[in-house]
DNA sequence: TGTACATCAGTGAACGCGCGTTCACTGATGTAC
DNA sequence: TGTACATCAGTGAACGCGCGTTCACTGATGTAC
């Protein structure tokens, strides 16, 4: 990527680094991230143990790794979905921007398609672990892309601000918006609806809190969504 | 509770099972419940390892019961509420019933107090745990509390069905809420966007995801929970 | 093109650890006559 | 009230396991002259 030759060993390293971090992720799908082994994953792959300490120095910096590339693939397909809304408009024209129910959508699919990585970032937080600096700038990088479809939304007509106070406490803490400072506390207030309110029905759908219930956990996030964009984030 | 007398040794194990299950929330408090030990907990109350095993058949079964009694405490929290509201009823009068608020203000203390319990019952699922009968009796029990209050609620005005054939949906799948056949869909949406909502935003919370951010948790949840009651469930 | 040297991937043995669980046993507590 | 027996709590030793990690080493791959 930044460099443009690469040695065969540098390019096979990271062969083999690659390798590991998908049995890794294969031992996650099966077995949570806390039963994650390194000496498993040697085996895995034919390799003794210690082998692994010539790529990783040790068992935290891998998952610190894998829970990078965790956010990185759900950033990856927010920005995807920008691209395809930026595209999809007409050359001259404003952008459109993207649609808060295609983010939704995008998050759903990406939270479905692997229920142990979305859990390895959003569930049970490891104790004592704490996200190094670069994984937080990942969060921020989804958060500006929501933060701009919340933007494009149209205020809702007669739309009064809630009680309670929330939106001055809002405009009193705004840091994280920081990307998008004329957004209006109602925009943040969407986009804090947006997350909060699409992972509380992905995680007890992934959690099975429905099954059982005979409930369509899809039906049910599709209707938070409506809700989001219709009826606006209360 | 349901036998009037007890044998000193009967009262003597069902003491010894208190301290065990005391020594373990301590323990999962620090580390979390992954990291349940039951050689660490016979150490910390002076005994030998297999002592425990005159109290508990194995690992899993300590762990059901903390599971058991994390959901028997928040169904307690939901009764203590139901109560409280019906004594403040006055005589004669039809019963007000528990208010959401109410609810969901017993549903963020509980959480708080101990987000490993939180954790424990709402957060990544241990795999290949299936949680035995009387616990989703326990769940069934708050669930009927929670429609209780909801279908107290008055419906809101000029409240059209939303789109997306939710409704049609719910209506189509009411087991969950054979407690209370007489309930329109919208109050049994109503009951699901209690849940999930408050759910999303104390997940987020408690797994530190607003850290950070600067926000305060607490006013979050109090939008959401203004939202409910007042906006309606979308 | 060939040789001398440095780099680096991978091995096997080993360390120390803690875990869950079983087993045969001791000693105290309760029960029956 | 006392004795004989059964019940049960708790112990210590042991088993087998897998873990993360360190270390000295071998052999292959790349680099410099």
């Amino acid at each position: 990527m930044t460099e443009a030759a690469k040695t065969p060993r540098e390019r096979y390293r990271q062969q083999v680094r690659e390798e590991v971090k998908e049995k890794a992720w294969q031992q996650i799908a099966g077995s949570g991230a806390s039963a994650l082994s390194l000496n498993a994953i040697a085996r895995q792959m034919g390799m003794s143990g210690p082998a692994l300490y010539r790529y990783f120095a040790n068992r935290d910096e891998l998952i610190t790794e894998l829970v990078r590339d965790a956010y990185r693939s759900l950033a990856d397909a927010f920005a995807a979905v920008r691209g395809a809304a930026a595209e999809a408009t007409e050359p001259g024209a404003e952008s459109a921007g993207p649609g808060l129910a295609a983010l939704a959508g995008a998050l759903r699919d990406w939270a479905v398609a692997d229920p142990h990585r979305y859990f390895l970032v959003y569930g049970t937080p490891v104790p004592g672990y704490r996200a190094p600096e670069d994984i937080t700038a990942i969060a921020a990088e989804m958060m500006s892309v929501l933060l701009d479809a919340c933007a494009a939304v149209p205020p809702v007509s007669g739309g009064a601000s809630p009680d309670g106070g929330i939106d001055e406490h809002l405009s009193a803490h705004r840091g994280w918006a920081a990307t998008h400072p004329d957004l209006p506390p109602s925009a943040l207030r969407l986009a804090l609806a947006f997350w909060s309110r699409l992972h509380g029905v992905l995680s007890l759908e992934l959690a099975g809190h429905f099954t059982g219930m005979g409930l369509d956990p899809a039906r049910l996030f599709d209707a938070e969504v409506r809700a989001l964009t219709e009826g606006r984030a209360g």
